[in-house]
DNA sequence: CAGGTGTACTAGAACGATTAATACACTCCT
DNA sequence: AGGAGTGTATTAATCGTTCTAGTACACCTG
C-alpha cells in the first residue's frame, strides 16, 4: 500500500503524504476509507510511529483526512477537491522552472513536449473519474 | 552582484551556484570575467569562506569556471553551453510535475498557460543573444 | 475491562549545512 | 626577494531537521 524510499532526499513523511495524495486523487482511497493505524503502518514499514504521525499530522491539518481518537483515521469527505487546490500550487513551479529555461534560451518547444510528455503517462489502473479528462 | 536569502531552505552555496549560472546564461557574466574571491565575496555576504568554496568547486567540476592558483577564478570559454546542458535537467523535473498534475485532473491547458507566463517573462536586461530566442 | 486507536512529550542518534581557524602552494606586482 | 592576494585542504564545532526510541494519557468499541 505504501512504498518508502530511504535512500534519496526525501523525507518519509513526505513521502508517506504525497503517496496518500496520489491515491486519494487517483480513486484508490475514497472518502469514508480508513487508514492505516501509525502503529499498524509504522510496523509495515518498519519505520517508527512518531514518523508516520507527523505525516498523518500534516493530512489532518489540510482536512484532508479526519482523525476520530480511539476509532481511527479516515479519508474527509472533499479530501480530493482539497488535495487539488494544494496542486496547483505546482503551477507556479513550473512557471518557475519556465522562466528559467526561458532565460538560458532554451526552446519553449522543448518545454510543451515535456508537459506532453507527462500527460501521455497512463492515469492509474483504478478508477479513473468520469469527467475531467480534458488531454 | 549576489542576493542570497538566509531564511528559506536552499543552501547558500546551492545559491550562488543558481545566481552565477543565471549571470552567465543571460549575458551578464561572459568567458574570461573574474569571479569574486572566495575571501572576497565571503565578506560581501557576510558568510564563510569555505561555504563559498563549496559552491566554487561545483562549478568547477562541471567545466564552467576555471582556476588559476595565485590568480582568480574566471568564467570558462563554453560555460553558457555546459549551463544551458545542465538545465536540460529541468525537462525532466517539468514532465514529473505534469505527470502528477495529470493523475489529479488538472487540465493540461493550464499548465501550458504556466510555461506561456514564465516565458512571457522578459529577459534580462543585459545582452541578450543575437540568436537563439524562438519563443 | 481489554485492546486498539489518536495524541503528546522528552530524549537522543544521525546527517547536512554552516561557521571557524589554520595551513600551504601558487601568481602577480613592486 | 618579498608581500599581498589568490585557490585549496584539513579539522573541529555549531545548528537545525529528520528519524528513532520510549513512555504516557485519553478515547472509543467490543
Amino acid at each position: 500500500m505504501f512504498q518508502i524510499d530511504r535512500m534519496g532526499r526525501k523525507p518519509i513523511y513526505e513521502q508517506i503524504i504525497e503517496q496518500t495524495e496520489m491515491m486519494i486523487v487517483s480513486g484508490a482511497l475514497k472518502p469514508g476509507d480508513q487508514l492505516p493505524s501509525v502503529r499498524a503502518l509504522a510496523q509495515m514499514l518498519s519505520a517508527n510511529p512518531n514518523t508516520l504521525q507527523k505525516a498523518y499530522a500534516d493530512l489532518e491539518r489540510e482536512g484532508i483526512t479526519t482523525s476520530a481518537p480511539g476509532n481511527g483515521r479516515f479519508i474527509g469527505k472533499d479530501a480530493k477537491v482539497r488535495i487539488q487546490n494544494r496542486m496547483m500550487n505546482l503551477l507556479a513551479d513550473i512557471e518557475h522552472l519556465s522562466a528559467k529555461l526561458h532565460a538560458a534560451d532554451i526552446e519553449k518547444s522543448l518545454v510543451m513536449a515535456a508537459v506532453d510528455k507527462g500527460y501521455a503517462r497512463s492515469l492509474p489502473r483504478t478508477a479513473q473519474s468520469k469527467k475531467g479528462l480534458t488531454t
